[in-house]
DNA sequence: TGTATTTCTTAATGTACCTTAAGTGCAGTT
DNA sequence: AACTGCACTTAAGGTACATTAAGAAATACA
């Protein structure tokens, strides 16, 4: 366990005197799960900012009939979390589980908020991350309404390659909107 | 031509002296813009970001067969700009244009950079901005995910009653991601 | 005030994607 | 090694939505 690659994540937004470093440090908590552990249950307060350290992460969706739409998948040196949730404290509306044994740390809500009064700096840091969010989820808005299954699928691919490696076709279709049937003929039509 | 409605928006997150806010509003150009004027064209840099102070806008992106995708309306109050662009200096993916005559605020991104080092306070409130356009894309994604057309129109009215009040049904269609012929059938069947 | 343009609707036809079902192969468990 | 479950594929039939076309209604413009 080190923090190593977190910090290299933060430095690349912000610099921390050592003294920073360690008390940010000190804040987060490390664990490590087995493979298909369920990080966060929908309903469960979401009370957790999780960075993935090592390993692979998927946060999904169920509606009504049970139909899984999966939301982002979190590989290492990625932030994860039910973020309208854990901002806001409502019983989250997602599922979060490790596709494969993974380790993080975790920041809670408390100590994030702390954290922006001791060392502001973190705004920024927060700021740049969320920015990055936004402009990713705005993006795939508009490939979902613009783009066919095919050419969806097509993007993913140039976008996430290693993710596409790791991850069943089953959790691709979902992360694109289509059945694993159809992606299947998708895929055949190549 | 008052900042009123703006400090609004500010001071709902962040505390400026009056100082502060003299800085802030000397960086912002004030603009009037007659109906269907376009704001932003697809290919031109984005280099503002404006925050609404009157009127309404149409943030949209057309696809290779010239099909509309709504990305985002943007009514009194409301900040708008082609966030990725503006923030990596992209040539912009999307057009933005004004729906009624509209009077705006705009922020260029060499102001922007210069007032977080002025006022380090900005970067908490844009940090919280950009949250709040996370969390609302990440929701957007999630309802074009599961839920059906109808569904979605439905959301739609219940969320923005006020915008759907003032834009066409085409204009609405195009949001949803449907023809307006079939929002037209959509309607029908209420 | 009339004329042009665009919006909205209706309806027939078409298609992208879904559902169901069945079969194959592979990984995990005993 | 056999059993179990799950992922993936294939294919037939079904549905949500698109396309095209045309007319009516609203809006813009000269």
């Amino acid at each position: 366990m080190t923090h190593d690659l977190l910090l290299k994540n933060i430095a690349r937004h912000i610099q921390l005197t050592a003294a920073e470093t360690q008390h940010f440090t000190s804040l987060l908590s490390y664990k490590e799960l087995p493979k298909k552990t369920l990080l966060l249950q929908e309903g469960q307060p979401c009370k957790q900012l999780s960075y993935v350290h090592a390993g692979a992460l998927r946060a999904y969706h169920t509606d009504k009939e049970g139909k899984e739409s999966t939301i982002m998948f979190a590989v290492a040196d990625w932030w994860v979390t039910d973020m309208y949730c854990f901002l806001n404290a409502k019983p989250a509306m997602m599922y979060i589980e490790t596709l494969e044994s993974s380790s993080i740390f975790q920041l809670s809500k408390e100590r994030l908020d702390q954290l922006y009064t001791d060392i502001p700096k973190f705004e920024r840091f927060f700021r740049i991350l969320m920015q990055n969010a936004y402009t990713r989820e705005q993006l795939r808005v508009i490939e979902n309404l613009s783009l066919s299954a095919k050419e969806r699928y097509e993007s993913f691919l140039l976008k996430y390659p290693h993710i596409a490696q790791i991850v069943t076709q089953k959790q691709i279709a979902s992360y694109l909107g289509i059945t694993p049937e159809f992606l299947s003929a998708v895929r055949k039509a190549r």
